[in-house]
DNA sequence: CTGAAAGCGCTTACAG
DNA sequence: CTGAAAGCGCTTACAG
């Protein structure tokens, strides 16, 4: 900048001044200071500017694993708005370990980030609520919102802001949906408690249960990993315990694609002899034969959401977004229609 | 800094080496440093370190879109490596526009990143290659190398250090396969050229037909949009004109779900009536029934050569991957052989 | 509209 | 091992 300005024959101060651009400056001196910079190949040293509060400051973005089309559609959410405002996108994952996590929030908190997203399911329990309510505070000592995306807000701790979607809602309407095509026997495959997202949609469902009077059996749910093979698994024992499950809703579409390979592996046609739901609406799965019937969660919604509070583009605040059913082809009536 | 220094009664040059680790301090200053940092909550301000030069600079990544599968297993390559040694990654898209592009680009010199990582495929032709060159060189400037990730090389400009894997030798793999398995009426279904990866994934299979020597017959060679739907039109088309197509080979793995589609809607089964195969080895596609027979690329690997590069921790230069046929169901001898 | 000066928060030779 | 001082590259009141 001191060269730039030398070329120009003006002030560093000056110089400044034509590339912060805020300020007024004569038309003519800028266009000397600018060829200047120009013949001088000189660009800005962002870092610098940083460090004096100007300049754009990043948005964090957290995560266990970079997987699936969950984790991409939702960051795709966050940069669309982070590109309109000039803000960059970083983002970093976790790996499920919490030092890793606690070295990531010092990271942040020494780059003065402008917030940190923390997405997707977590611990359920005080000692994960515990360290969230840590994050936050040390993160609001730089200035910097923590938010929690894709996961429900903490118990009396409202100022950890929150964007989630109605996991709930979304698996309970998958169970109005078969309880309506007259489904009785139900089943639920989902991973075992302890993180939120299972937690959660398996509250759903029970919801569900409950308020269309249908009494849940604890044989009818079953626990597995998130894969296709461990689902396979799960639901396949189900099968073969012949207890007269007409329908399986699955945590994840994963889940529910195990689900097909178990009921396929045992000869019984989809959705003739069984109904089954999924979660996410990952791609790919609406051209399974017979697509795969569907929750459709507002990933990049929620990315946006989030984004906009962390620029203090809108209020911080708690956000709960509706999840959509998508019916496609693996539902249908069950063969006997049990009495209500 | 300053405030920590008087509080624990040192200059803040001594204050400074102690946060800065490198030089050696005595151990009991050190302590009584620390905890006055303690005490005052404080937290070093990585913009300002970032300025003088130390500090971990960030890897950026940059791609049209942040969709699939393909995207998020080479970033998380790129970031299992940025992660172990304590740097940032910052992801983001163009959304195809040369203008978004070119701003990233001037950003990431402002921010003096370490490196900049362009993903995948982009047009192909002297025009492109000419922007290429002027980012090389604009980054080089402000001592960030221009790694191109999932694209080819540029003829002439071994400067731009690339790190690829080999789609010709993918889609050839394919070919050879269905070869051996009697085909020889195998059709390509894949986008129109003037981007690289549909020019070189078309160029592969041409070139394994000849190798095989079975004439290339245009008529075998459909276009249409990297989409279920749009490939589903496509070879819909080619099977209505009977042509006698054996196999058909999707430049992508949606591509290839298409072809199932439309074979589908045709009666026609698979692989018995038609064998189907794909590329890119996106997850569910191998529990489509049948499981798809596809090419399987080494993302991650790109994800962590290039990102090895990016921080200096593995010489420059250009790398190429091989990728591996994954054979599953979709593959099978055709119903009549013709003779070679 | 422009300049001189102080300051942002750190780091690093250079001397002790 | 520690301190005083200069410097990194910008920005911003404060005066003109």
């Amino acid at each position: 900048l001191r060269d730039v300005a030398a070329r120009a024959g003006v002030s560093v101060a000056t110089a400044s001044r034509v590339f912060g651009g805020s300020e007024r400056v004569n038309p003519e001196t800028k266009a000397r200071v600018l060829s200047a910079a120009d013949e001088l190949g000189y660009v800005v040293n962002g870092l610098a500017r940083a460090m004096t509060g100007r300049g754009p400051r990043m948005i964090a973005f957290v995560t266990g694993a970079m997987i699936g089309p969950t984790f991409a559609t939702l960051a795709a959410g966050v940069e669309s708005v982070a590109a309109t405002s000039g803000h960059l996108l970083s983002i970093s994952t976790t790996q499920g370990s919490l030092e890793r996590e606690q070295e990531l929030i010092n990271m942040f908190r020494e780059q003065r980030v402008a917030a940190v997203l923390l997405v997707g399911s977590t611990g359920v329990g005080i000692r994960f609520a515990r360290r969230a309510v840590e994050y936050g505070k040390a993160l609001a000592d730089v200035g910097a919102p923590l938010i929690l995306c894709g996961r429900p807000p903490l118990d009396g701790h409202p100022e950890l802001v929150s964007v989630d979607y109605d996991h709930r809602a979304g698996v309970a309407a998958a169970v109005d949906r078969l309880v309506a095509l007259g489904h009785r026997r139900i089943a639920y495959a989902g991973q075992p408690l302890g993180m939120t997202t299972p937690t959660i949609r398996r509250d759903g469902y029970r919801k569900a249960l409950r308020r269309n009077d249908i009494r849940e059996d604890p044989q009818l749910i079953v626990e597995c990993d998130n894969s296709e093979a461990d689902s396979a698994r799960a639901v396949g024992e189900l099968l073969d315990a012949q207890i007269g499950a007409s329908a399986v809703v699955g945590m994840t579409d994963n889940i529910a694609v195990g689900a097909f390979r178990a009921a396929r592996a045992r000869k019984l046609r989809i959705p003739t002899d069984l109904s089954v739901v999924g979660f996410d609406d990952v791609p790919i799965v609406g051209d399974l034969t017979p697509g795969l019937s569907t929750v459709h969660p507002p990933f990049f919604e929620v990315g946006v959401i989030a984004a906009e509070m962390a620029l203090g583009l809108r209020p911080a605040g708690h956000v709960l977004l509706e999840p959509s059913f998508v019916e496609r082809g693996s539902t249908a009536p069950p063969r006997v229609v049990t009495p209500r």
